[in-house]
DNA sequence: CCATAAATTTAGACAAATTCTAATATTTCT
DNA sequence: AGAAATATTAGAATTTGTCTAAATTTATGG
């Protein structure tokens, strides 16, 4: 655990948001300024795999990364790419008998316009 | 309906793969050579918009269109990115109910190695 | 403590996927 | 037909992320 692995982790949990790598290479200079976007890179990837963090694909757009491994639903504002958590009880188990296999994960992602952006879009 | 958006939407519909942009491009191509990468984003994302074909985000690796725009379920394999469709009785309405609100789009999909690349990576 | 090996960091080059631009061509409407 | 709107094209540009090679740090074993 290097101190550049540890900001980047720090930088994850440091809030509910779920940042891009972009984001959190701009966070993690802030209390690391050497730090390089390739660092970030190469420790968010390292600790993808040690299933410390979970990727969110970005649909388009970039990335994000959850501060926790276990799988769970995330409603994406199809407008800003904002991402909330939400959970659904038994979902995994249902998911597993409809396959009929184990599922290595799985990502489960809802398209919600998000209250700010609703406010927006009325108003245009 | 231009000509070129015609041959788009008819590869798309021409098998059950689940096409990158790309391949989508060269396969155009052939029934259309003058046809550009371009017109074929550009289409890809109005029959999106129309609401006749679905992409389905790639996970790192470049996006894949569906020929159903009805939401449902992808096995995607980790190992080599194939996409296969699957059906989950009343999951719309589960998630509905979990979120309490109505859902402009789902994603859902439960990442499965393949059977071929099982076989391969038994043996390395 | 020193030597050596192994892993990590860094800056920048590179690559892939997609979008943008500006000119041209086509379609649509009157 | 003429004007306005829309679509196409080729290639440049952008975004996101990976790779490379050299420098640095960390770990290991005498």
């Amino acid at each position: 655990m290097t101190r550049q692995r540890a900001v980047v982790l720090e930088v994850i949990r440091s809030d509910m948001c779920h940042h891009t790598a972009e984001e959190i290479f701009h966070l993690a200079r802030l209390r690391l300024p050497s730090i390089s976007r390739a660092t970030v890179y190469n420790n968010l990837r390292a600790l993808e795999e040690e299933r410390i963090i979970r990727r969110i694909s970005g649909d388009g757009a970039a990335d994000r990364y959850d501060n926790a491994y276990e799988p769970h639903g995330h409603i994406v504002c199809p407008e800003c790419g904002a991402v909330k958590d939400f959970f659904m009880d038994g979902f995994a188990e249902a998911l597993r008998r409809a396959l009929g296999t184990e599922v290595d994960s799985y990502e489960l992602k809802a398209r919600v316009v998000c209250d700010r952006c609703k406010l927006h879009c009325v108003g245009s």
